[in-house]
DNA sequence: CTGAAAGCGCTTACAG
DNA sequence: CTGAAAGCGCTTACAG
């Protein structure tokens, strides 16, 4: 029997001469690669067993001249929406054999640029930037050297490595929906400038055009970052400047329905009957609304996992080359806020 | 001029040679020890400054026989209290220099008991275990070696190491509040075991003798993991089984004071003309419900700052010696739920 | 105050 | 298929 070194965890070096082999064989082994005979993997993964053996990532990621982390950048883990979608790309993150560094830029769009520009605490082998407020010139002059991905509901460049559902048909699967259940004076809460729409006010014109339904410019009202505050204050202002109240309201998340529905009540109209309102995101609480909120889903595994293949794709293929956009899906989910 | 490397981020010897200094200089200057001499320290930084040097930390965790990394284990993420802690987590543990690990349980023990024991895919320096079903038991018999922070409502012995708010007096505020607004038959959806009962449910006693109120087992009802339908469908019970329906209820978490809200709502209660609602956390949401949620917000910034503490206490002073618990503020945010 | 050198635990050409 | 050895970029006694 061996000496045991006293203190500390085990090494690769302690496994390879508990089994007999060589370093590299044991490495060979942890790392799946081939030439390695059915007898040796056994004997090896059983002392890996029997030590308790786990692999220094520092080291590996030493030696692999890779920092063995990608950096996440949202606004705020305490908005839900980004809260899951981390959960989810922390997951699958995981599996891929990478840390997620999770960055805050509180929105703040200084913040957002700077960390574009990868400015970060320590080096990272990507980054996937999930925005609000990023303006595709930002993205279009970069001098980029790290693997990138956007998460963005805005429109970018095809060259530009993007990732989102299709907003443009989502926005209009929201006014059908609305539609058809007879809703005739439809707003958007949430809305970009109609000189240069965004996606989902895009969609919202298809939507409208599609149905049949005159666009009522003053039932379209923006919001710059899709909170509950923002959202009632919207429709404040809209119903008192309006000749009519609607009888249908997309807002341009869960959030910013939640606000409008606040406002609605406050002037008397009830959800669904007067006003059917929609929202987006499907956020964990939408459900325990009352009225519970319809929504339109995002599928957000599609999400996680077209933003790690296409930062995959640049390592891969260099930072130039491997590029492109990639769609995820959404579902329409009815609940009770709309008839 | 020194011949330049063609590829890759500049190291600490290029650094020194910049600076015309050894290595040893440049890693003084960096982690702020002694001995270096303000010219000195100047041209470090100037060159650090003009290679655009950031430290490697695979290697200097390597080094230092550190992973650089502690664990968070929280349920989900997608649950915005987590989340939100979460966020205020990476934060305080940057600042530091951890970065946090974030692995989800789902709310399952077992999953639960597992990162307990230290089972991650990598070292940790540390973990912070945010656990909804653990129990004392599990830890009490736990051989550990690894430093270790919970964050439970529950209690646990003196001896672990263990950071919440002070849910017994919180408890008891929330009766007071509701009692103060003239609620007399107050409910508690989301109690523990009146036998053995845990903190917020002592404090719920507490508060109805405080205020000389009687207490109606009837209109205590239990809840497992705290979502929305645990809360409406606990509510809904209680609805039809009571002789008359409370006049307050306290829900054990926000997000069950949005089932409780939707349950009330099915049966033509109005809240708070006919029930007082006050929930526990001020998730970012709780200001957007119809009708706000009044609600006892946690010192998130405290538990996290504590967490961090009680970490470090441990990795100075030893996993065995370095314990104790730490206890931070809340405090009682009044919306509309409440009169 | 500074320098030369060993060592942290991996991976990976290179030989065999 | 396996082994011996260099190297990744830091930190840290140890000498000076």
């Amino acid at each position: 029997m061996s000496v045991e070194r006293s203190a500390g965890p085990a090494r690769l070096i302690d496994v390879a001469e508990r089994a007999g082999v060589s370093m590299k064989t044991v490495s060979n082994v942890i790392n799946e690669y081939a030439h390695v005979s059915a007898r040796t993997r056994e004997r090896v993964v059983a002392a890996i067993e029997e030590v308790g053996y786990r692999p220094n990532l520092s080291a590996r990621n030493l030696a692999r001249g890779r920092a063995g982390v990608i950096a996440l950048v949202v606004p705020q883990l305490s908005l839900p929406y980004f809260a899951s979608l981390a959960g989810i790309l922390v997951r699958a993150a995981e599996a891929r054999g990478w840390f997620v560094l999770i960055h805050q830029t509180d929105g703040d769009p200084d913040a957002e640029r700077a960390a574009l520009a990868g400015n970060f605490p320590q080096r990272v082998d990507g980054m996937i930037v999930s925005s609000q407020m990023l303006d595709p010139s930002d993205v279009a002059g970069m001098n980029r050297s790290t693997p990138l991905v956007i998460l963005s509901n805005r429109e970018f460049d095809p060259g530009t490595p993007h990732v989102s559902i299709d907003n443009r048909a989502a926005g209009a699967v929201a006014v059908r929906h609305l539609a058809t259940g007879g809703a005739r004076r439809i707003a958007l809460i949430g809305a970009s400038d109609l000189d240069s729409p965004a996606p989902r006010t895009k969609g919202y014109l298809d939507g409208l055009e599609n149905a049949g339904l005159p666009l009522f410019p003053e039932l379209v009202r923006p919001v710059t970052r899709g909170t509950g505050d923002e959202g009632e204050r919207a429709t404040e202002e809209l119903l008192s400047e309006a000749a009519e109240p609607p009888d249908g309201i997309v807002a341009i998340t869960d959030w910013v329905a939640m606000g409008v529905m606040r406002a609605l009540h406050r002037h008397g109209l009830v959800v669904p009957e007067d006003v059917s309102v929609i929202g987006f995101d499907d956020i964990p609480y939408a459900r325990s609304l009352t009225p519970s909120l319809t929504t339109l889903a995002p599928d957000r595994h599609g999400i996680a996992t077209m933003a790690l293949d296409l930062l995959q794709r640049q390592m891969d293929q260099g930072v130039a080359v491997g590029q492109g956009s990639l769609q995820a899906g959404f579902t329409l989910i009815v609940r009770e806020t709309t008839r």
